[in-house]
DNA sequence: ACCTGAACACCGTTCAAGT
DNA sequence: ACCTGAACACCGTTCAAGT
């Protein structure tokens, strides 16, 4: 890669991030070319479409997330590892408004850019769900699809709400997910 | 109102039914006016804001719902009342692609046309709620609040993904509300 | 009292032409 | 190898002029 596509394609990420934080993930990417001081064929010359531009954005901070689930099943007992995975990974789709949406309809969308990561996020998370069922830590059908919708549907209240009611029900659906009497 | 009026009105209604269950709440206005053959201007003389729109088109359907769980009280135990309404309100809540975010960004904004069925649903949920913490149905510290955010997120799930799995996140969702042990 | 539709501002996306 | 920006198609919203 040319030194110069290089430093326009890092102002891009960069302007976009800006963009999205402030107005989500439906932001301008007129304005975000401009902003970064490029003309826009060349925002579509490196991300071919507002997915891609996304995926990018969000691969460093996807690795992490999957990161932090490793040390978690290491040092935690399997319940709190997975409440606390849960809740890295909310904070981690939080990061845009609109994010939450994006990332479940690439779900069971193997074209989609974003496809990689909800599959590696899917990935830990059938990992750590494994290890709660073993332990009698969560109800026996959970499984791991359930878990990512169940992130993706906190923090899209989340987008919405206030912190204090999206934790509450954050907490109802947790809860939702250990054995049930009966 | 004049008969001319209250036909262009009615078309309007009824083309936008078209276009939102087709491409949910951002449908084109403009083709929403065309199809009903009549001005955009026409349009926005009956409905100032797309929100206005969408309050028309869910007043008699929001209506059913609060008229079901005045039912539903008088004729089931608290618990299932409940669970039985918020079954029917996930329903509604799925009439149009977007209705779910609609929904849940006016519930603290008083000036929004959608307000008032917001407020409906809450007082309704209220009740069901009240009746089932008397009876121990569900934990006690769930509120009205907290169902009218599961009800809309299992709508915004049911939105993107199967019915299988939205069904399974709503089942958890209501597992969590019941009673928590410990 | 209601309707029309041009006008304005904005956006996504492509692609021929330039360096 | 990469960048530019005009061109096209589309949309939301307003408002002066018409009936």
């Amino acid at each position: 890669m040319r030194a110069d596509a290089r430093r326009n394609y890092e102002r891009l990420l960069a302007e976009a991030d800006v963009a999205f934080r402030e107005h989500g993930t439906d932001a301008s990417l007129e304005e975000i070319a401009r902003r970064a001081g490029v003309a826009i064929g060349t925002l579509y010359a490196h991300f071919p479409t507002r997915q891609a531009l996304l995926e990018s954005l969000m691969r460093e901070r996807n690795d992490q997330v999957i990161g932090q689930g490793e040390e978690l099943i290491k040092e935690r007992p399997p319940g709190e590892a997975l409440e606390a995975w849960a809740r890295i990974s909310v904070a981690h789709t939080t990061a845009y408004r609109g994010l939450a949406a994006s990332l479940i309809s690439c779900f069971d969308d193997p074209t989609s850019p974003l496809y990689g990561a909800c599959h590696a996020m899917t990935e830990m998370g059938e990992r750590l769900v494994e290890r709660a069922r073993e332990a009698g830590g969560i109800r026996p059908d959970a499984s791991a699809s359930d878990l990512f919708a169940l992130i993706t549907a906190a923090a899209w209240v989340r987008e919405q709400v206030s912190e204090e009611q999206a934790e509450r029900l954050l907490r109802i659906m947790i809860d939702g997910l250990r054995p049930q009497e009966g």
